[in-house]
RNA sequence: GGAUUCUUAGCUCAGUUGGUUAGAGCACCUGCCUUACAAGCAGGGGGUCAUAGGUUCGAGUCCUAUAGAGUCCACCA
């Protein structure tokens, strides 16, 4: 028999353990329809946090539902090595033990890097664990291995080939910690303050000067050019005179071109092709030199002169300085700008000219578009707005720096020999060097869908089964970064979309809304709390309380009431088992009415449950079963049971409609359902986990049940409020007369009337009383207590009377009007114009009831 | 500048083809140790659904505008 309390920690021991080595976590039915869920690869050094826990739980509710359900599912668990985040980890260790990585070379650094990988990579698994995820092990892939690294290579030399991916000198986002380039998306803007320095651009030849405002003035030695806008009257005829680069002494032109723009600053810019994106096309456009002035580190190199050597910021500085000194600098105009920081390493971002690898998107993000178009080829997107986000995404598509200047990754197989390049996987001969660069971690992201299950390998059943995968889960976070990408690369190379169905979820928030972390000391650990509340509340209240793609304030209250509600079914369950532990089959031939109403009930849950897990809107699933369970289940069938507890068909139905509870809520709680489950006396397979999902099944359904059975509650409701109101004592005495005779059993008993109180006729006749009347056209029940009412009470009552009169007539009212609206009674739906009317007749009904005791 | 989300009870949130009396949890008030559960039961109070218009027989839901909050993209000499 089950405690009397919930306690989370005895019931999820063990079980996560015995389901893996009973493998219900595997693949492989083939007399199933395959439903395929690839798992977001977390960094295999980090840590799972909230986000996470949301994540899998959201996906692994779709993975339990849809085994349940008779597919064979396949949900494919992978670690990412997360190039920059791993090796910035790692060059941080090593450097806290007095070690360079250059200095210990490629090989070595890589080497640490493994072992720091299979140091941490444990954690990742055994916080899948805890959380209860029923991943297929035999299925694990990381982006390093095998798998991956064919999949990388393959597209990578098919998109060299093509002219996919090419190789330039472009203006790219520099991160000076890490020494790599980014890609836009790995550039954060932070408003920074900063100060625009106008400085005197004196004309060649003459006593003049311009007014030149920058915010990056140690860019100065790159400049090549001084821009005005060809329109501007200001300075129209200075294009082609030249200008004079302070302290370097260079003479540059002034050139006319649009980039220049008149409203903003002084209207004349200074051009670094070398230092800045827009310059850069600038002097395409102009011909003009590249000076690029800073090193890999953001030093200042020769270009600079005497401030060669220095950090980018100290000599920033220093060349103030001098400009004050030597009365070139105007004025220092102090402003909050937006200034890019590297996602990993928080470093500014340096625009930096260099040698790149990129994927040219303008093809792949057509292809996409057309793919999005079409509703047969086109991934579903719940919410759907985001179908959109991925179009317009499509549309403003630049290319895709690929190449970063780190270890850790998967090497671009891409050789040199005298000036000619090759694409190979391995060395195409003697004295070919393959470049040094590796790929960004995103590529090998990519390519996820595809890689994991094989693709471009000898053996390609699993791919040939299982793709395109049926469900994605992800935060919206990364839609750029992943979901885009997976998309075009899949469309690419597979021509298909990856999967079908892409689910976005938000993002998790401290209680005060704000995000959570680190550096504000908010985060919240899901170990603590699956600790703390267990891992079923956990997952029942990251999935069931936030609508699709909206953001989640954690709140642990919340928690609470979730573990709150598992003690409820606990308790639920107790009563259950405690009262058919005698059962041998399941008999429903002496159904009574509430047995009835129950299963009825319960159909309906099962097809609105079954009909939102479809759609993903586990909050309706949630509601729907929180209410069903709590209000229907426990609060009156568990105590309607309890007068006809011995009868066989009542103790099937308690078992019946539990047992469907339990598989319905299992996807969400695995644990708790599996440990009640294995109590129960009758069930359908060995564990809850392979047992099948509720069905829909009229054979259960008694539809007259529904609204006379919500009439009864109303009415037992009302006694109760009447009886609280009026000070009625337990043992009163009572006279009840209904129009169902089939149902007043029922009533009495919820309402603890007994035989022996039923009053006789001389109290009748002696003693006051108080009498609630229900009548509607389904039902209609009196019931008088008999009492010394004092005087007190009779106003009291009369007062509530008089309140009750009083809403009654604005709702006649109401929908006396509503009724009389011609538009409404022939546009509206017939059942709903009925009902209204019935509605109408009852309340009028009430109405002289309460005008007759007014009397 | 473009896109997008949010604004519903004191707090945190549901409310999905528009259907008329807007729900939950927590908090609050009252009464109950009723033998599944006091982390519970029974009853109750509390909302002009941000504002202003519009479409419609009917709007929390659709449209337009406004205000406030957030996010993404682009720009940022």
């Amino acid at each position: 028999m089950l405690e009397t309390k919930y306690n989370h920690e005895e019931v999820e021991k063990n079980k996560y353990e015995l389901w893996k080595s009973k493998g219900y976590f595997k693949c492989g039915d083939e007399t199933k329809t395959p439903f395929t869920i690839i798992l977001p690869p977390p960094n295999v050094t980090g840590k799972l946090h909230l986000g996470h826990a949301w994540d899998v739980s959201l996906q692994d509710i779709v993975s339990r539902y849809k085994r349940m359900d008779g597919y064979d599912v396949l949900w494919v668990p992978g670690t990412d090595h997360a190039a920059i985040a791993t090796e910035a980890k790692v060059v941080k260790k090593l450097k806290a033990e007095g070690i360079n990585k250059y200095d210990i070379g490629r090989e070595k650094f890589l080497e640490a890097c493994w072992d720091w990988t299979r140091e941490y990579g444990g954690n990742i698994r055994k916080e899948w664990a805890n959380m209860g995820i029923s991943l297929d092990y035999t299925k694990e892939r990381f982006t390093l291995d095998e798998y991956s690294v064919n999949a990388v290579n393959k597209v990578f030399i098919e998109m060299y080939n093509k002219g996919l991916i090419y190789k330039g000198k472009k203006i790219i986002n520099w991160d000076p910690e890490a020494k790599t380039a980014l890609s836009n998306e790995e550039v954060i803007y932070k408003d920074t303050k900063g100060a625009f320095y106008h400085i005197k651009y004196f004309i060649d030849g003459e006593d003049k000067y311009l007014d030149v405002a920058t915010t990056r003035p140690e860019t100065l030695f790159g400049d090549t050019a001084v821009a005005v806008n060809p329109k501007d009257e200001r300075y129209k005829d200075l294009i082609g005179k030249n200008v004079i680069v302070p302290i370097v002494n260079r003479v540059i032109p002034i050139i006319g071109d649009m980039h220049a723009d008149m409203e903003k600053g002084t209207g004349v810019v200074k051009i670094t092709p070398a230092h800045d994106p827009n310059d850069f096309e600038v002097g395409n456009r102009h011909n003009l030199e590249r000076i690029v002035v800073m090193d890999e580190t953001a030093h200042m190199n020769k270009e600079a002169g005497k401030y060669e050597g220095l950090d980018r910021f100290t000599c920033r500085e220093e060349l103030i300085k001098e400009l004050k000194e030597k009365d070139l600098l105007i004025e220092i105009e102090e402003i909050m700008h937006s200034v890019g920081y590297s996602e990993r390493t928080d470093a500014m971002v340096e625009p930096y000219l260099s040698m790149q690898w990129f994927v040219n998107m303008t093809e792949l993000s057509k292809n996409l578009i057309e793919m999005q178009k079409d509703k047969d080829t086109k991934v579903n997107f719940y919410p759907k707005r985001y179908e959109k986000t991925i179009i317009q995404k499509a549309e403003e598509c630049y290319d895709w720096c690929i190449s970063r200047q780190l270890w850790w990754g998967i090497r671009i197989p891409v050789w040199y020999k005298d000036g000619e390049t090759k694409a190979s996987i391995t060395s195409p001969g003697e004295g070919w060097v393959q470049d040094e660069d590796v790929l960004d971690t995103w590529f090998s992201s990519a390519l996820w869908p595809f890689s994991t299950l094989g693709w471009g390998m000898e053996d390609k059943s699993l791919f040939n089964r299982y793709f395109p995968t049926d469900f994605m889960s992800t935060g919206y976070d990364i839609i750029f970064f992943w979901v885009f990408r997976m998309m075009f690369q899949s469309e690419q190379f597979t021509s298909k979309n990856p999967f079908k169905d892409c689910y976005m979820h938000g993002l998790i928030r401290a209680k005060d809304g704000r995000k959570m972390s680190k550096s504000l000391g908010n985060g919240v650990e899901p170990i603590e709390m699956v600790k703390k509340y267990g891992a079923d509340s956990l997952r029942y209240y990251l999935t069931t309380t936030a609508a699709p793609g909206l953001d989640l304030r954690f709140d642990e209250d919340k928690l609470t009431s979730t573990w709150n509600f598992i003690n409820k079914i606990w308790n639920a369950s107790r009563f259950t088992l405690m009262n058919i532990e005698d059962i041998k089959e399941l008999n429903f031939d002496n159904l009574t009415f509430s047995d009835k109403w129950i299963l009825t009930k319960y159909m309906n849950t099962v097809k609105t449950v079954r009909k939102n897990m479809d759609k993903y809107e586990f909050q309706n699933v949630g509601a729907e079963l929180y209410d069903f369970i709590w209000s229907d289940f426990c609060d009156f069938y568990i105590e309607a049971s309890k007068f006809n507890i011995n009868n066989e068909s009542t103790k099937s139905t308690l078992l019946f409609v539990l047992t469907g509870i339990l598989k319905m809520l299992h996807p969400f709680m695995p644990f708790v359902t599996e440990e009640i489950y294995q109590k129960l006396p009758i069930k359908d397979s060995e564990s809850i986990m392979i047992s099948s999902y509720p069905i829909y099944d009229k054979k259960f359904v008694y539809n007259d049940t529904i609204d006379l059975m919500d009439n009864i509650r109303e009415f037992i409701t009302k006694v109760r409020t009447s009886k609280k109101d009026n000070n009625i004592k337990k043992e009163s005495k009572y006279t009840f007369r209904s129009s169902n005779k089939e149902v007043e059993n029922l009533i009495c008993d919820m309402l603890k009337l007994t035989v022996s109180n039923i009053a006789s006729k001389e109290e009748i006749d002696t003693l006051e009383s108080i009498s609630i009347d229900y009548d509607t056209n389904i039902f209609n029940a009196n019931l008088k207590f008999f009492y010394e009412v004092s005087l007190e009470d009779k106003e009291k009552e009369k007062e509530a009377l008089l309140k009750q009169k009083e809403t009654l007539e604005s709702q006649i009212n109401r929908r006396e009007k509503l009724l009389s609206n011609q538009g409404y009674v022939n546009n509206a739906p017939k059942a709903l114009v009925e009902e209204e009317r019935t509605k109408l007749e009852n309340e009028k009904k009430e109405l002289e009831l309460i005008n007759e005791k007014l009397k």
